[in-house]
DNA sequence: CAAAGAGTGCAACTATATTGCAAAAACAAT
DNA sequence: ATTGTTTTTGCAATATAGTTGCACTCTTTG
């Protein structure tokens, strides 16, 4: 079975947002806590082996529904997700930032430095939001 | 039962790229000919209903190893695919446009005449492909 | 600590995509 | 046009991704 993990910065996420503080939420806050890459719902899944598969599907969509996490963009066929910094809320996401995926690793990083820039659309197109994705060779693969 | 269509311009395009007339891709470029938005396998279907459905995904598979169909990203869960420009060959795709996702029709179209930024990733990232997604109301949409 | 509401787990199901193999079609050479 | 070679197609089976309904359980609040 699994257990609630009592971790501080946890706790008080799931406070922040609303949620209640049950042991899937806080295992799975966990997981994206200690990786700096997005994950898709098969990659928790694997870390999280005793953890019900219909129930990581419905904890990741509560968590982006909530601004606790947000879909990455990387042309791959999974969606994969990362976790939101403030700014974020039930609301709105505001994340605006590159997400980088590796064509060697397949992995996805969100390049909190590089910023999607501001496009004018043209003719009757209304942008509400732009995602930059740059593919290549990541940091530990292009060595 | 199928039949191959024979319009030069299909016809060029096959072989151009090295590849056989067959009914089934001359139908499906012609489909690619006469829209405007990106298309998925499942659209693609629709619109030819006599299609074997894995006949369709090797198609398009085969089409995009070719350099007639470019991916377009678009942040929705599935793959589209949209008519490459000059330029994109067997070896390379030179696709360097935005692709615009209406959240309205679903719709995915090819922004020509926007390029994805050239932009400078950070410490050992190695950057071969930008993709630049913007999504919102299409023109058909926002009227 | 009990009631109410929220979250979980299971089963069944839908959608998306891939692989192996035999039959059929396209192409090239006669 | 006929044949032989190679590619493509269609079917079956299988894999992967994601959703929905329902009963049971846990968290929260008074």
């Amino acid at each position: 079975m699994l257990q609630t993990i009592n971790n501080p910065p946890i706790i008080e996420l799931l406070e922040k947002h609303g949620l209640r503080k049950t042991a899937i939420r806080t295992q799975v806050l966990h997981v994206f806590l200690n990786r700096r890459e997005a994950l898709s719902h098969a990659e928790v899944e694997e870390l999280l082996k005793d953890a019900d598969r219909i129930t990581v599907y419905r904890t990741l969509k509560t968590f982006e529904d909530k601004g606790l996490i947000h879909k990455a963009i990387d042309g791959g066929g999974k969606t994969k997700y990362a976790l939101c910094h403030g700014g974020c809320s039930e609301h709105a996401h505001h994340d605006h930032h590159a997400h980088f995926h590796c064509d060697d690793c397949g992995k996805t990083i969100c390049l909190d430095t590089v910023a999607a820039p501001q496009v004018q659309a043209p003719g009757k197109f209304r942008v509400v939001a732009t995602h930059l994705v740059l593919t290549g060779q990541c940091d530990a693969c292009s060595e």
